[in-house]
DNA sequence: GACCTGCTGCGGATTG
């Protein structure tokens, strides 16, 4: 920010309404930020899309409602209805935005409406009442309106000036986001004309994928408008730690010993690292992302302990999204409250979403799950003129006599090194690629065909795939698609040959939990004294009287009610942290090149510590000792390990391929282990895989067990299923196929 | 060796 940069001297700010260049002033900001600086021109002109990416805090909400406001003011319409249509991931950001909106456009008297399910029903009905100026809403929300309230939508959006869809990232690739696109496309379809889509986000790899998200067809201009906000410096610590065996002497300085047994399952590593956050985070507000909700748990109940044995009042927190809206509430409390120190254990919870404010610095333990994860947690920290500040701390398991050279390599050591290296070149982990979205199909037809009452086949297809975001499904699948339902008393065809719905699909599409199109896991509720502390998954295995530490504490479990799924708890002294469940995360191509690229190098990268130094030194003295610059293969016992470098889509691919010739074969971090095969008979496999051509991803999905992953999968047919695994870019048959190559190669060559 | 998100409208009884 210069000094003689004036909100007068800008030209944007020239183009705005009086009011909203006297709230402007009101504001007493020293200027309008560059992201604003560069979008509101686009935002003006109303008939293209913009996709507005800046940093967390650098104002993208005003860049978008400065100028949204001044063509409101401007060109004011007779028009009843909403203006502008806002979609939000989250409840809470709706909340926040709520208030922010009605403090900028209540000066221009422009309403601001809010809906979703923590909306009460008199809010909700003055805004379909008096639809006008600004509706803050819930995809799920906004999808309950297409089925009841089908018929009312084009009065409701009839003056529609402009789509904004907050939080832009957190819709890509995923099921809401392909109900996100069809809702936004149903509405102009069903204004006969297109609006303006405006897509904010903080964090996105790839601004021309972002534009497809936001609209697929194309078909409308698209602005990009990136905001870096300059080459910030950041303070970057790496800590390299080596569990040691666990012994009973772990826990005796610091007098935290317990005689409870439960006591020794925290590896050494874990005590450590929890004296190293006490001792460093300890007086100021920190968040420290855990990974899993288990490790945040056995990390708080730790960390509380600690405070107390120190005789200071407890300063760290948990949150994650199995603890009750009430317990997080308390720790989003304690971390707004600037008069004392608070800091936070936590999962994605608090990545995006609630503002908390800036926290002094982040800690990130164990290898972060991408890339994009580290970048977003990263812009949590760094307050007023302060660097943003990262510890990471990795642990590497202890050596024995006759170490795996799996655990030799320090794996996990490389791939944070990895991740962190790319943050620093500004890559990120591009989208996704397209899958068909069959369950998401399945929800939009049905509820298309309720909105409607009754509407033909062709127009369904026309709709929601030919001309609509689900153009991945051709005419055959669609058919076999209403065959499925059919079968299933979803739909059925009345002689004039218009789809309605059956009892089963009435049945489904009037109860609540339709409007949702992601799966949600069952739950057993966890109780103490009639408040409910969180919840867990069914199929986490509880028995009674079994010691258990949640929300930080330690607990008994008192009874289990399987009728009512109640889990009634007891404060008590022992326990571990229960499992959650979930499946694994997926480290992209570029980030194994990297980490290979590493361990090929002779650097030490220097935000590491000593420790890290000495376990980075011994992955790459490893690495070069067995060769791995030349050759991919390495003898194992009476298996091989395979290196080849790849995504994990890759790799998965390239196992299922393996296993269809008959031989074992698992992932293990960066490696491929085949069980039980001598070097030659792995070269002549190779070569007759390689012979034959890149897999037919067709027959690799027949061998995958359980497709049916998503919502509405259950309602479709086997061979539906098979051809949306083998569409939907989940396999990489030509990856796979040149790495099979080149290992093949390089068998031959030894 | 994983995380997170969301959820209606109506009818009927009661009260001021």
């Amino acid at each position: 920010m210069s000094l003689n940069s004036d909100p007068h001297a800008s030209s944007a700010f020239e183009r705005l309404h009086p009011t909203i260049q006297r709230w402007i002033w009101r504001q007493k900001w020293p200027s309008l930020r560059e992201v604003q600086e560069r979008a509101i021109p686009h935002v003006l002109r109303g008939d293209c899309d913009v996709v507005i990416s800046a940093t967390t805090a650098a104002g993208k909400t005003e860049a978008a409602f400065l100028p949204l406001a001044t063509r409101i003011l401007e060109q004011p319409t007779a028009q009843a209805g909403f203006q502008v249509l806002v979609i939000s991931p989250l409840k809470a950001l709706i909340n926040d935005q709520h208030e922010r909106l009605r403090d900028l456009l209540g000066s221009g008297d422009i309403p601001v409406h809010r809906r979703h399910g923590d909306v009460s029903q008199s809010e909700r009905n003055r805004a379909v009442r008096k639809p006008d100026g600004v509706l803050l809403i819930t995809p799920e929300s906004l999808e309950a309106l297409f089925i009841n309230r089908g018929h009312q939508i084009p009065s409701l959006f009839a003056p529609l000036r402009a789509m904004v869809v907050d939080e832009l990232h957190a819709f890509i690739g995923v099921e809401r986001g392909m109900q996100l696109q069809s809702l936004m496309h149903r509405l102009e379809m069903a204004l006969r004309r297109r609006a303006p889509r405006l897509g904010l986000s903080a964090t996105l790899g790839d601004m021309q994928m972002a534009a497809e998200a936001l609209r697929p067809d194309g078909g409308f201009p698209q602005e990009l408008v990136l905001a870096e906000g300059g080459g910030q410096c950041i303070r970057l610590k790496l800590y390299g730690v080596e569990n040691r065996e666990a012994h009973d002497e772990e826990d005796g300085e610091e007098g935290l010993k317990s005689n409870d047994d439960n006591d020794r399952h925290p590896l050494n590593g874990d005590i450590a690292v929890a004296h190293m956050l006490f001792q460093t985070l300890r007086g100021d507000s920190h968040l420290i992302f855990a990974n899993a909700r288990n490790r945040v748990e056995l990390y708080s109940e730790r960390l509380r302990r600690m405070c107390d044995h120190h005789r200071v009042p407890n300063e760290f927190w948990p949150h994650h999204g199995s603890l009750s809206k009430a317990l997080r509430e308390d720790t989003e409390r304690a971390l707004k409250d600037s008069s004392r120190p608070a800091t936070a254990i936590c999962t994605s919870t608090l990545e995006m979403g609630i503002d908390i404010g800036k926290v002094r610095s982040v800690a990130q333990l164990g290898s972060p799950p991408s890339v994009a994860a580290l970048r977003q947690r990263l812009g949590r920290s760094g307050r007023r003129g302060e660097a943003p500040q990262l510890r990471l701390y990795v642990q590497e398991p202890p050596l024995t006599e006759k170490p795996a050279i799996t655990d030799q390599l320090r794996q996990h050591l490389f791939q944070t090194t990895a991740m962190v290296t790319l943050m620093g070149r500004r890559w990120i982990e591009p989208l996704e690629s397209q899958r068909p979205h069959l369950s998401t199909l399945v929800q939009q037809l049905l509820s298309v065909v309720a909105q409607w009452g009754e509407i033909s086949a062709a127009d369904c297809f026309s709709l929601l795939c030919e001309n609509g975001p689900f153009h991945r499904i051709k005419i055959a699948q669609f058919k076999q698609l209403l065959r499925d339902l059919a079968d299933k008393k979803m739909l059925r065809q009345t002689q004039d040959l218009k789809l309605i719905l059956d009892r089963d699909g009435e049945q489904l599409v009037n109860h609540y939990s339709f409007y949702a199109a992601f799966q949600s896991p069952k739950t057993f509720r966890l109780m103490h004294q009639g408040k409910t502390l969180g919840e867990l998954p069914v199929d986490s295995p509880l028995v009674e009287k079994q010691g258990l530490v949640f929300a930080g504490l330690r607990w008994l479990v008192k009874h289990v009610d399987t009728e009512n799924l109640i889990i009634h708890l007891t404060p008590a002294q022992g326990g571990t942290p229960p499992l959650f469940g979930g499946g694994g995360a997926e480290v992209h191509a570029q980030v194994r090149l990297e980490m290979r690229d590493l361990y090929m190098g002779t650097i030490i990268p220097p935000f590491l510590d000593e420790q890290g130094k000495r376990l980075f030194q011994q992955g790459q003295e490893t690495f070069s000792s067995h060769h791995l610059h030349h050759t991919a293969l390495l003898a194992s016992g009476k298996d091989l390990l395979l290196f080849p470098w790849l995504g994990d889509a890759t790799m998965f691919t390239f196992i299922a391929w393996l296993t269809r010739h008959d031989v074992e074969a698992s992932q293990e971090w960066s490696a491929i282990r085949v069980s039980d095969i001598t070097m030659d008979d792995m070269g002549d496999l190779l070569s007759r895989m390689v012979a034959n051509g890149p897999p037919d991803p067709q027959v690799l999905a027949r061998d995958v067990r359980e497709k049916r992953t998503e919502k509405h999968h259950p309602l479709l047919s086997d061979g539906l299923l098979a051809w949306e695994w083998a569409e939907g870019g989940r396999f990489d048959p030509h990856g796979a196929w040149e790495a099979a190559s080149s290992m093949s190669d390089n068998t031959h060559r030894q």
